[in-house]
DNA sequence: CTTAAAGTGTAGCACAGGCTACAATTAAAA
DNA sequence: TTTTAATTGTAGCCTGTGCTACACTTTAAG
């Protein structure tokens, strides 16, 4: 298989994960703030109707991420958690790492949301990098 | 609209625009390289059926991205070549950023092909900044 | 307690992007 | 030229992600 074709099918699967991660933080963050998720909330939050998240959230059953019986709140299984909690680190990483590189924060935040799916690890200790270096600079802190 | 509804759509949207733009770029990148673009050699550099280029070639001739005769190699219009433009530079630069900023090479062109789409006017001029300081830098140059 | 409102579930539609299988056409080999 | 191989097109299926419309359950107001 070329390189070009595993390089798209990298591309097309990390694509396939970009719901369920955004979904998993998403609930995480309902828990943390509010004590519950519900059906409702996440469609708020993401912009969509109430049916679209009902089924993502039976694949994310299927998947083991979540926790859902009818009518009830959503909850996230220990593997739901564990990927909620390296999601959001990640998150924080790319959204700091683009303002500390002068990037205006409202589009940091919306450029964040797209790239942080497309980050591997290595990518991410690079910008966990330069937002240290930047850390030590006496000159003008980003993180107000 | 909240703002965290209003930046998923944004990148529902960027998501809806990298087929479009992947596409026109292959196109551009066979013509250039061997004189014509055809079916096959898109669904070679994709990893992806025949068929679904198919589909999608007609899609995108819907768009006015490319013009499409049964059995007859494709072509761009110029909105097309355009696009394609903008998309090879773009591509170009967030490929060499992440090269400067270190990420092994076999890495970045991987994490590129996923984040070049979710940069934004002011990420990738941010992203220009650094490169060509990194440029100044007497020490290595990362450009082989 | 009863009723209205909010939330949830399900049916069914659309489109994008995967696929296999088979038919039609063009290009290449014999 | 005829036959074979490569390429392209079409039918039809699956999944994911969006929707509206309508039914059901839970919650909150009266």
């Amino acid at each position: 298989m070329g390189n070009t074709v595993k390089r798209f099918k990298k591309t097309r699967e990390a694509r396939a994960q970009e719901v369920a991660q955004d979904y998993v933080e998403a609930i995480a963050e309902l828990i943390e703030e509010t004590g519950t998720a519900r059906v409702i909330d996440l469609a708020r939050k993401f912009g969509v109707s109430h049916v679209t998240v009902n089924r993502t959230i039976a694949r994310l059953s299927k998947q083991n991420l979540v926790v859902s019986e009818a009518y009830k709140a959503i909850e996230l299984t220990p593997r739901g958690k564990t990927l909620a909690h390296t999601v959001k680190e990640r998150h924080a990483v790319v959204l700091q790492f683009l303002i500390d590189m002068g990037v205006p924060r409202e589009v940091a935040v919306i450029d964040a949301e797209g790239i942080e799916h497309h980050v591997s690890r290595r990518t991410l200790e690079a910008f966990k990098r330069f937002s240290t270096s930047c850390d030590q600079l006496p000159l003008h802190s980003n993180k107000e």
